[in-house]
RNA sequence: GGAGCUGGCUGGACAGUCGCCGCUUCGUUUUCUCGGUAUUUCCGUAGGUGAUACUGGGUUGCGUUGGGGAGGAAAGUCCGGGCUCCAUAGGGCAGAGUGCCAGGUAACGCCUGGGGGGCGUGAGCCUACGGAAAGUGCAGCAGAGAGUAGACCGCCGAUGGCUAGUGUAUUCUGGUACAGGUAAGGGUGAAAGGGUGCGGUAAGAGCGCACCGCGCAGCUGGUAACAGUCUGUGGCAUGGUAAACCCCACUCGGAGCAAGACCAAAUAGGAAUCCAUUGGCGUGGCCCGCGCUGGAUUCGGGUAGGUUGCUUGAGGCAUAUGGUGACGUAUGCCCUAGAGGAAUGACUGUUCACGACAGAACCCGGCUUACAGGCCAGCUCCCUUU
RNA sequence: UGGGGUGUGGCCAAGCGGUUAAGGCAGCGGCUUUUGAUGCCGCCAUUCGGAGGUUCGAGUCCUCCCACCCCAG
């Protein structure tokens, strides 16, 4: 949990994708990639001064509609209590069969590691491709 | 105490941290914009125009105050409406739906009450439940026969034929099973054209009679469906299937908020008025009808994107009242999600019965399906005690 | 969110309410052949996505569920 001097935690929508262009660039130019069974991000910097977070949750991987929206909401916390070690890339969330079984609790942890994981890819690797 | 039936309510609680979306209070001048006052620039008759300062409002951003924020099914999309556009949704055909009766309702395939039928010891539950005497069709295999019935085994053979017996034989008594008569019994099948008994007969048969069942007409009760220890009448006529076509009665125009309306980069296939009414296009399958399209004149139109539609409604709650009830009426009070890649979450702690099914997307009324449990009311059956 | 469609062996599929549910590919077994290919024969659906209902009888008709696919910015 983040402690003294609080910077800004708020996740509003110019910390979103919000076009359909805007997916296409991640999909098109994806230069850094984490993976696991349950979900994958694809990230490519951007010239904002910020981190861009978009979703892709299919109804195809996760049925019922209270799985995918809270799936969403676990991502979209835990990208807001890591947005600063991150830098101005535009990532993109989508989601594998299978997320829906963990436990809420299972998923924070499980995408608190990955937020780590991008983040020291971007650090060591900060122009290439994976 | 146990087992059960019916109806209704509820769908973890509390505290903290970080966040999301509307509304709201105050502030900041962050953006854009409209106005007022003063000074002043230019053209100067009136007046117009620009700049600076002060000030008021709207809008947007940021901060801040307060308050609100998924369901009983939000689901499946199976019905019915509202709303919007197409004509104001109109006429006919075709098509679809509903189907005991009455009522409720905006409407319904829903609900309530009643009737018939079925199940249960009972409280209760289930019920596509109009018409097969308008017509057409269907019923494999089996079986004699499957819908104007039929004859395999069987029974009979009165009557007629053939034949025997006596003295004679159309007349009496047999035999035969040739014609024929039967539907009691057997057998087939899901289904075989009222049932039981008595009479009757050659054997039989509603052929006759009694009872039961059924049909028709009347009477009585009921708004009606329907009912009846009712009256008369018919020997029985009318097998099944309409979730087969169909008939009868009633209902239904089509699309859907990605409907539609407004502001509007781009691009030019345009809009209004008058004339013309043949062809083409547009709505739903078709026809009628209706609206566009064509020519002339005059000048403006609307994809990306944004705004709106968007939540106050056949609304809730309380009381009174009418009704068996669904529900209606009156009065008072309340406002209770409104996003736009889509808001209610995550984490920590405490607690208990350890938390099911599951997430609004224009809005309502139903139905159906999913669901850990918990609570309340009424009723039934069994056992025990007094 | 709204509108529409499909479901029959492992795969592709036909199927007026009526015997034991066509056919092709694949698979398995056999025959033919020295072996293989080809050809021929045989086997392979306790049930037509599931559950109820109508009917004497349902893959087919009706109702409700389940799964999958397509269209509309």
């Amino acid at each position: 949990m983040p402690e003294q001097n609080m910077p800004e935690l708020t996740f509003c929508r110019n910390k979103r994708l919000l076009t359909a262009r805007s997916y296409q660039a991640v999909f098109g130019d994806t230069r850094y990639k984490v993976a696991h069974p349950n979900l994958l991000l694809l990230a490519r910097p951007n010239q904002l001064s910020h981190p861009r977070l978009g979703l892709v949750v299919a109804k195809k991987h996760i049925r019922h509609a209270v799985n995918r929206n809270r799936v969403k909401r676990v991502v979209r916390d835990t990208f807001r209590l890591v947005q600063h070690q991150l830098d101005s890339v535009d990532v993109v969330f989508l989601v594998r069969p299978g997320m829906d079984r963990l436990s809420p609790k299972e998923q924070t942890e499980l995408l608190e590691k990955t937020w780590l994981r991008l983040s020291r890819k971007l650090q060591v690797d900060p122009s290439c491709v994976n």
